[in-house]
DNA sequence: CACCTTATTTGACTTAGGTCAATAAGTATT
DNA sequence: AATACTTATTGACCTAAGTCAAATAAGGTG
């Protein structure tokens, strides 16, 4: 739905009404508890604010950016959602990640200043792009925002061992249960369903991340609903039995963290 | 031999002679082009000195810390080798990664201030403590410490990427050539030999982490061997074919940023 | 609406790698 | 040095998941 209404937006940034630009601040953002601006003033905000920039809404199958690009600043998703991957030398592509809104893409590069994934937009899908020069200028001068950025950086780090635990820990129904329980607890924590929800990804590309054959997906789809764990319909998932999935795929053991503060 | 050397330092900090702890300084430190006095001047890098801890080395099966501690601050290692692991449901030893000299660990605990994994050491093992609420107050004063600790940062999260990508690409072969040549390039930053080293940790922890039993670590080792790859006799590798190992394993496009200064 | 294309599911068969078991080679202990 | 203990290797067998192939279901297009 907010999908729908971003449609209309065909034009370029200066040319947003000023009722949907305000919309867009960082000041009057939903996602801001899990962004940057967390722990900054007004004032601020407002700084980190000026130096945002906020393109037309991308579709299905643009990039935000790709392998080995110059690396400029780096995006978060307000809505829809991505996936980063790059292509083997089969020529085939390997997903490394999925992104919602509130997660930051491109904390990879800052070391080496190139991006080493493309990203792409799985549907209709809208970010903010930071500079990341002057958003590294503001961070001497705001140091609630350097300790933001730590923190993501931080965060960033863990979610990606959490990924190593789950692709490490062998079966088809220990991974996939982890992909669902990831997915749900990160539409928690945006407010939203943790239970039923929409996936955006094809089957082929979560056999892609999770390293299965895209039958294998299906199949272990298949046996879940057969088992009562979920329904699932195409793209349309509904957990029924959330313990059962977290028997199944949560070993790793940072349930810690989830639900606190980030800036503790 | 250098285990050898640091045996001899029974006693705690405070008890080492003059000579001994100018070499455990940052400034006369080999390591410090890897680490966070990058970019730092002579008097920056005397300020974080100070506030280093450098304890007594750590022997086999000690813990730096263990999964669930209060996150205290971050350790680099100094000399040998520790492991990163989770103990899962089923009360196995989860291995989420191993560190070299010159790498942090506990970056992903600044977050949520709980480590979130054990960490144990692999052989007799030297590291440094960093108390992170010190060194947060040095990093706005000192600028490119901050940057240096983004770079990190980046850099870890950049190497958990690469990870997940060969933990995705299914078959044992891939997944160990990339640990070995992964082990190589990091041994090869560190200007040790690239193509002849010794295994710090053992074919069940290796298998650990790459997912895998430890009869296929074995069996893929004998068949590398027996390919002319490898020689391999227990703990010692000696890499003879990477051209080959590449060929196998080498699947992420980031050969990109190796040997690239990290402060670019 | 009929047609085409693409995504998903399901079945049949194959295989890489897991499991179990035995052996061998180191290590540590007395 | 003899013993027990641990770690690594190798073989035999089995199973989870991959591959190939076909059927079904959605979506998109003229």
């Amino acid at each position: 739905m907010a999908d729908v209404k971003q449609g209309k937006i065909k034009s370029r940034e200066s040319k947003l009404s000023t009722t949907l630009k305000d919309q867009l601040r960082c000041q009057s953002c939903g996602l801001t508890p899990l962004c940057l601006p967390v722990g900054m003033s007004e004032a601020e905000t407002e700084k980190l604010d000026s130096i945002v920039h906020r393109n037309t809404p991308f579709h299905k199958g643009d990039h935000l950016f790709r392998q080995g690009d110059k690396f400029k600043g780096i995006y978060v998703i307000t809505s829809g959602s991505v996936k980063s991957y790059y292509i083997n030398k089969h020529g085939e592509e390997c997903i490394v990640g999925f992104y919602l809104p509130g997660e930051l893409i491109g904390l990879d590069a800052i070391h080496n200043r190139v991006y080493s994934c493309s990203v792409a937009v799985l549907e209709t899908t809208s970010a903010c792009e930071v500079p990341f020069s002057q958003l590294q200028n503001l961070t001497s001068e705001i140091p609630s925002l350097q300790h933001q950025l730590m923190c993501l950086l931080s965060k960033e780090v863990h979610n990606d061992c959490e990924m190593v635990a789950i692709l490490a820990s062998h079966s088809a129904e220990e991974r996939l249960a982890s992909f669902l329980l990831s997915l749900s607890s990160r539409y928690k924590s945006r407010s939203l369903s943790a239970l039923e929800f929409n996936l955006s990804m094809s089957r082929t590309e979560i056999a892609s991340f999770l390293g299965l054959a895209v039958e294998t997906v299906s199949r272990t789809f298949s046996r879940f609903q057969e088992q009562g764990l979920l329904e699932v319909n195409r793209k349309q998932v509904k957990l029924l039995d959330i313990e059962a999935l977290a028997d199944l795929g949560g070993q790793y053991p940072h349930e810690l963290n989830s639900g606190i503060p980030l800036n503790g």
